[in-house]
RNA sequence: UGGCCUAUAGUAUAAUGGUAGUACAACAGAUUUUGGUUCUGUCUGUCUUGGUUCGAAUCCAGGUAGGCCAACCA
């Protein structure tokens, strides 16, 4: 049976393309400016452009838009490369717009040949003066009239380093009337004498946007360049320059680009986190970065699987992050270890335990797992740790927990029943005291009673302690841009939430970064790259769906 | 007083002139040694007004709403 799923409208101009033999393979690529991080948006971008490939047959490049030296780094280079293997993409080529500088030059010089480029001796402010608006038209420079020979020699010097940064441009001679603003003469080159990445001080003129993306497009002979909805005017420059320089005719698709609730795609913005410190660096465990993702746990197979769902389309959208958190759990169920830990511990003492006593007891590690998992021993005794939220002085309706009287399972041991508490002079609670029924041991129990509720637990003089992390959305709105004001004031103050002091089950000292955990009823974990089997730190992913959070609501 | 893009449940996305479907979310229930997982069920939708057609979410026209465009950023 072959499911038929719905194709999005890239795919449809695809199937067309390949079904009328105008490709027979189709070439696409990825490509980031390296002036950041890559992130959650990026994601969709890889996604596309990696999967059409991958279905259609051809290859997709990673090349780097690198035109502007003031803004890029290597670091952002390197990072973006391991972000997008780790996403689990490889790239045929590795390319940069800057290996094109020469043919880009060549290039110009062949639109002022055609009396189509000339170089403008305005400022910036002048020529924003003579743009027009969208509703009136602009005027024209009075340097537009210069002779092919005379543009031909300013742009040379131009290249020589004769000017200086901002006094003179080469502009495309198109139409200052242009309904398009963008076709109102746009800007092809502009001076600055800036160290480049990669070119170093070769070059002191450096090509725009415009005059580079779509050249290297075709110059790579990408058949399909997709890009984001904000490109939709450029479109019309693009094709322009093609058919003038009369080269290879790469063809521009737009999407819209994928927001986020709760959380911002933006990598001015997220620079802008970054450098005031409303967050600790791009891989900050609370920021929708790719690299900030996988500190915080998230798998590359539930971001495709994500980056899959939402789909692709031109409409304006705002996806739920509900949908991305069910993508991880869904993904993490099938494969994270189950752990007992407990975060905020209070003592429970079994009084009828044989004092000094200790035993294993074996508990599941993940039944959900394809092989079954497995099952490990665990210590237990007389006197555990259990989570502080487990217990209720005076229980609300439907509570399956601890509660005096209550009784209650003990994850993978005994039922205990609940038969005495202490409380300090502030009123906390500071221990727990049950008795245990033998006969209920877990494996084989005789004892006919059914506990409703069980809760987890750690002996204490076998538990490690561990620091714990919790992560909550970074935003208290959906859309902080959207927001009066500066997205930073909706920052979330509670979203991260340090532990200093959990206990953990002992093996879990010897968890490695990129091991994956459920601690039972707590949620997804991950070792933070902080983590030392002296002083383990644990990142939470996200919760485990929590209904009972609802219940007590009620 | 311009040009371009878009409009399907709360959210995202299918249906390509022929029964408006799927996922997430929400709600109700079953199972459960995780109030997790799994399973079952329920709720909610074609922006509007005309037109073409036997038949329109789909094609056409006019409205309305939202987005983008006036960086020597990409």
């Amino acid at each position: 049976m072959t499911e038929e799923k719905g194709l999005n409208f890239i795919e449809e101009i695809i199937e067309e393309d390949l079904k009328n033999g105008k490709y027979r393979q189709i070439i696409t690529r990825f490509p980031p400016e390296p002036n950041g991080y890559l992130h959650i948006g990026h994601a969709s971008s890889i996604c596309l452009n990696f999967g059409l490939t991958q279905k259609y047959g051809g290859y997709t490049n990673l090349r780097f838009d690198d035109t502007n030296p003031v803004t890029e780094e290597t670091e952002f280079v390197e990072s973006i490369k391991e972000d997008v293997r780790w996403l689990g993409f490889e790239w045929k080529n590795e390319l940069y717009a800057s290996d094109y500088f020469d043919t880009l030059y060549q290039y110009a010089i062949t639109l002022i040949n055609k009396g189509l480029a000339y170089v403008d001796d305005s400022s910036s402010e002048e020529i924003a003066a003579l743009k027009g608006t969208p509703t009136e038209p602009g005027k024209n420079s009075p340097y537009r009239g210069r002779s092919v020979h005379e543009n031909l020699d300013l742009f040379e010097r131009m290249r020589n380093g004769e000017f200086k940064d901002g006094s003179k441009t080469l502009r495309a001679k198109i139409d200052m009337a242009h309904s398009n603003m963008l076709m109102r003469d746009p800007v092809l080159y502009r001076i600055k004498h800036a160290h480049h990445h990669r070119t170093g001080n070769k070059w002191c003129i450096y090509p725009m946007y415009d005059l580079a993306h779509g050249q290297s497009d075709s110059i790579e002979k990408v058949t399909h360049s997709i890009c984001t909805l904000e490109f939709v005017p450029h479109r019309e420059l693009y094709d322009w320059l093609i058919e003038k320089l009369e080269i290879y005719p790469s063809r521009q698709y737009e999407f819209a680009r994928r927001n986020l609730t709760y959380t911002i795609t933006s990598k001015r913005k997220l620079m802008q986190l970054v450098n005031e410190n409303h967050v600790q660096g791009w891989d900050d465990p609370r920021m929708t970065t790719i690299s900030g993702m996988r500190r915080r746990g998230f798998t590359p197979e539930s971001i495709r699987d994500f980056c899959d769902r939402i789909g692709v389309a031109k409409r304006e959208n705002m996806v739920d992050m509900s949908l991305l958190e069910f993508c991880v759990r869904e993904h993490l169920n099938k494969i994270a270890i189950r752990r007992m830990a407990v975060l905020d511990p209070v003592k429970l003492v079994i009084t009828n335990y044989p004092k000094d006593q200790t035993e294993e007891v074996w508990s599941e590690n993940n039944p959900e797992a394809e092989n079954n998992g497995g099952t490990r021993p665990v210590m237990f005794s007389g006197e555990l740790w259990i989570e502080r939220e487990d217990f209720m002085e005076v229980p609300v309706k439907k509570w399956f927990r601890l509660a005096p009287g209550a009784i209650v399972r003990l994850k993978s041991a005994y039922i205990i029943k609940c038969e005495n508490y202490i409380k300090d002079k502030e009123g906390n609670i500071t221990e727990i005291q049950c008795s245990y029924i033998p006969e209920s041991r877990s494996g084989n129990d005789t004892s006919g009673i059914h506990a409703k509720g069980t809760i987890h637990w750690v002996s204490t003089a076998h538990a490690a302690k561990a620091e714990v992390r919790l992560y909550d959305r970074l935003f208290t709105v959906e859309n902080p841009t959207g927001e009066e004001g500066d997205f930073t004031r909706y920052i979330n103050p509670n979203s991260l939430q340090i532990i200093k002091e959990a206990y953990i089950e002992n093996s879990l000292k010897e968890a490695k970064e990129g091991n994956k955990y459920q601690f039972i009823r707590k949620g997804y974990f991950t070792p933070d790259k902080d983590s030392t089997p002296e002083h383990p730190v644990f990142n939470r992913t996200v919760t485990l769906k929590d209904t009972w959070v609802k219940e007590s609501r009620k």
